[in-house]
DNA sequence: TTGACGAAACTGGTATACCAGTGCGACAAT
DNA sequence: ATTGTCGCACTGGTATACCAGTTTCGTCAA
């Protein structure tokens, strides 16, 4: 698709370097749930969503059967769309497949760390505490997920870096659950980057495997202390 | 030649159990590549796969960019689909998912192992067994992906059981990579597995763990190195 | 013989129309 | 007033037609 779109009035806010239509509505849609804007249980439909976003239902289709395959939406036909929401189940089992990945992944990594991997992390640290300092706490939360995913990506495997990009937009679905973002958290999970980091760079497997799993459990406690108030769900 | 438009028969065929059409192409065309008679380089066509399924463009198409999204196929528009086969590389990185993954799995599932797992274990052995002994080796490799999921299903863990899920196409693919299925693969790989779960009924992680890892590191080395001698336990 | 050029025969991507279910509300019969 | 029923207004799912590229190949000119 042309950079100039487009005919209908709604050119999408996001400069998107998206190739296809269907590409496009996935990201959006998907965007929309991860960022709270359409909260569990909201009712979509492919009409709407086709006209919000200015094109026809099919893309629109398409994008919603990928989304309903990685569990954000469930689909009834003859019925409609509700965006799924994440029990305290899940966000257990959540965690501990990031255990398993990530602790993986650090353990590997501190063997096999290069002078590029170690750049990458140090620079990646420091725009994490850059942007604690000035207390933008929705990019400490880009940053936060970003570096999670660059350990992955160091290990050079692609097939777990895929893997932990799925997780990538369920974390902020997981985060979202607590409400707005605190600063505190940030303030303890930012020098358990630095721990980890610290082990990887001295090469330390065990150590930063200990880390990760010790950062792990700590964002799993903020997040399910946080979940004391009274929900009205069935 | 055009397409001179389908002579559809137009019954929708063999009565399926799938809930929609494109639920049944997603399947079909899976199947077709997982089981080896879409070889890699093999060039698909979304209207000679809506021919041969009796079915309309729309279904196979939203099947195809489901499996695209899965790794199974590439599309490039204006041009083909192509089914994309396996690296050596890809292979490596699957099976240190696998190890990351199943290497987690038993750990954990070694502390929390209950009477009900238990004897699912003990039935999977004796099946796997009885297939081995019956030379039903296509049932082997059934039973052996199933094996491997058993363990996550008994962990408990869904987003660890859809990961895995998600790797049972995989491997049946890695193993068609080396062609016809051999019998000494599963007299090594049996044993193999029956020596996990001894050290899981024994409670037993470390050892579990380690069996687990020896048994991917075996498995991966089978099909790297294609040798159908079996060789000396360490 | 050879080269370039263009029409045709494809490709996936999208829009539109239509279908078959579903739920709910209005209206009618009691 | 209650209740049963019909119908309309939705839903997702599918088929069809069309679009804009890409590739192929035959034709025609040099």
């Amino acid at each position: 698709m042309p950079a100039t779109l487009s005919p209908p009035p709604a050119p999408p806010a996001t400069a998107n370097g998206s190739s296809s239509l269907h590409q496009h509505a996935y990201e959006e849609i998907k965007r929309l749930i991860v960022t709270g804007e359409f909260p569990p249980d909201t009712f979509l439909s492919e009409r709407q969503l086709a006209q919000r976003l200015g094109m026809s239902k099919t893309p629109v289709h398409i994008a919603l059967k990928r989304i309903e395959a990685e569990g954000f939406v469930a689909i009834s036909p003859q019925q409609g769309i509700v965006v799924r929401g994440l029990s305290p189940d899940d966000i257990l089992d959540h965690y501990e497949l990031r255990e398993a990945l990530e602790g993986f992944v650090v353990r590997r990594l501190a063997a096999r760390l290069d002078s590029v991997g170690t750049d990458a992390l140090r620079h990646a640290l420091a725009s994490q505490e850059k942007a604690l300092a000035e207390g933008d706490l929705a990019r400490c939360l880009e940053l936060d997920a970003r570096f999670h995913l660059l350990l992955a990506r160091l290990l050079g495997n692609r097939q777990i870096l895929a893997a932990m990009d799925q997780l990538h937009d369920r974390i902020r679905l997981v985060i979202l659950r607590v409400g707005t973002l605190h600063r505190e958290r940030f303030e303890e999970s930012v020098p358990e980057h630095a721990a980890i980091v610290d082990h990887l760079l001295a090469g330390d497997s065990a150590a930063a495997e200990t880390a990760m799993l010790e950062h792990l459990e700590a964002g799993k406690r903020r997040i399910l202390l946080r979940r004391t108030e009274p929900h009205p769900e069935p």
